[in-house]
DNA sequence: CTCGGCATCCTAT
DNA sequence: CTAACGATAGGATGCCGAG
């Protein structure tokens, strides 16, 4: 039986409904859901973005990204909330537990997104869309916001069904429903498909996901190479194999990037953010019981551009002071002294041996720990430091 | 020619 | 009036030099 079935959860506009519900649970009787609002940062400082959304301040035109400043001057009356990391937590783990109880093939895509295989569950559960709508259901119930489910063959399908219309939804997307309903939609909609690209097909006369799946690949492969063009033309045609992975991989790389309020002219000041960085990408090697056989220092300029510069180390390592020596080394050798907005270290090239083995059965809390971490760097991921943290205007609480 | 090292680009949340 | 704009990670690609 090879015919697989898969599903893909998507919190509707996460860090928004989940302020929503913790500010109604904490006393408040405006649901944020309700008005114009956003999370984000403090509007004054320059970095400061627009994390999430509600529906009816998408109806201004503010987009997921763009500066709280901005927005403002969208919709002068929108609700800026600052974003509670914890709250985000604690909320996605309430809501994958509640998805582990129907398949332990659970794949944790992001904070606010995840896979289920529910392959052979026929038995179990013999119809899909409606088990969906029970799961959909029940966490509108017992957590009290919205997601939509996508149910399909695979994943790259199930993901997009998820994003068709929102919130509240259930959609499936077979392989007899995928000209229907996936090839009408332009190519920037395809999951992979980014800007760039897009922009590039639609040039070529290629706009909708239908004329990208009978595009020519030998056209394809000139423009953007042999694995984009494999990629976008199965993609288009619904095709993927891919499986849904329970265990959390480990991280390839792990970096820290500051923006900084005002540019940096000096080679000291640039350190001091270097020291900092060194400090915290060393303790997560070590949590993590690795060690990174390459630094990268990176920074960007006032017209945007990043650059970077990094080096093959001899022997690879997870301590702080030796981070540190290097990244200013590097950086010493490689900034032409422009003026600089951003200052970047990452480590990569990681050295899983040595204390792997160890864990297997020593620490039984470990597996967590890291499952913690990764759950962690999702949401540095998807909204910047602690720095964003402290600058919020204070509406509420 | 292939491979490793390095820098840049693109995409995702 | 415009443009304004984060942090983090993974993968692809192009170039260059060594063997």
């Amino acid at each position: 039986m090879d015919e697989r079935l898969i599903f893909h959860v998507d919190v509707n506009s996460a860090f928004l409904s989940w302020e929503a519900v913790s500010s109604l649970h904490n006393g408040g009787t405006l649901d944020l859901r309700t008005v114009p609002s956003c999370v984000g940062g403090d509007p004054k400082k320059r970095s400061s973005i627009v994390a999430a959304k509600s529906i009816p301040a998408k109806k201004y035109g503010i987009t997921t990204g763009e500066p709280v400043s901005m927005a403002i001057r969208k919709c002068p009356e929108i609700i800026v909330v600052p974003p509670h990391f914890s709250l985000y937590k604690k909320m996605s783990r309430a809501f994958k537990d509640i998805l582990r109880e129907y398949t332990p093939v659970m794949e944790s895509f992001s904070i606010d997104e995840a896979f289920m295989d529910m392959s052979g569950m026929g038995l179990l559960y013999p119809d899909p869309v409606a088990l969906a709508h029970e799961i959909k259901d029940r966490i509108k119930r017992e957590l009290e916001f919205t997601v939509n489910v996508g149910i399909a063959r695979n994943k790259l399908c199930a993901k997009m069904a998820s994003d068709f219309e929102k919130p509240d939804k259930v959609h499936t997307l077979y392989p007899e429903e995928i000209a229907e309903k996936m090839w009408p939609l332009s190519v920037g909609d395809l999951f992979g498909c980014g800007k760039k690209t897009a922009e590039k097909l639609c040039q070529i006369k290629i706009c909708t996901i239908g004329e990208l799946a009978r595009a020519d690949e030998e056209v394809l492969r000139e423009h953007f190479g042999e694995k984009a063009a494999e990629y976008l033309h199965r993609a288009a045609n619904g095709e993927d194999e891919s499986p849904v992975q329970s265990e959390v991989e480990d991280a390839k790389s792990y970096g820290a990037e500051t923006t900084v309020e005002e540019d940096l002219t000096d080679l000291e000041s640039i350190n001091r953010i270097l020291r900092m960085q060194a400090d915290v990408v060393g303790a997560r090697l070590r949590a993590n019981g690795v060690r990174s056989f390459c630094i990268t220092v990176s920074y960007r300029t006032n017209d945007f551009k990043k650059k970077s510069h990094g080096k093959k180390r001899e022997e690879a390592t997870d301590v702080t002071e030796e981070i540190y020596a290097e990244a200013v080394r590097l950086m010493k050798e490689f900034w032409k002294g422009e003026p600089v907005r951003l200052v970047g270290l990452s480590a990569s090239e990681i050295d899983q041996e040595g204390f792997e083995q160890l864990s297997l059965f020593e620490d039984p809390g470990r597996e967590k720990q890291k499952k913690l971490d990764r759950a962690l760097d999702e949401i540095r991921g998807k909204f910047g430091n602690d720095s964003v943290v402290r600058a919020g205007i204070g509406k509420f609480r």
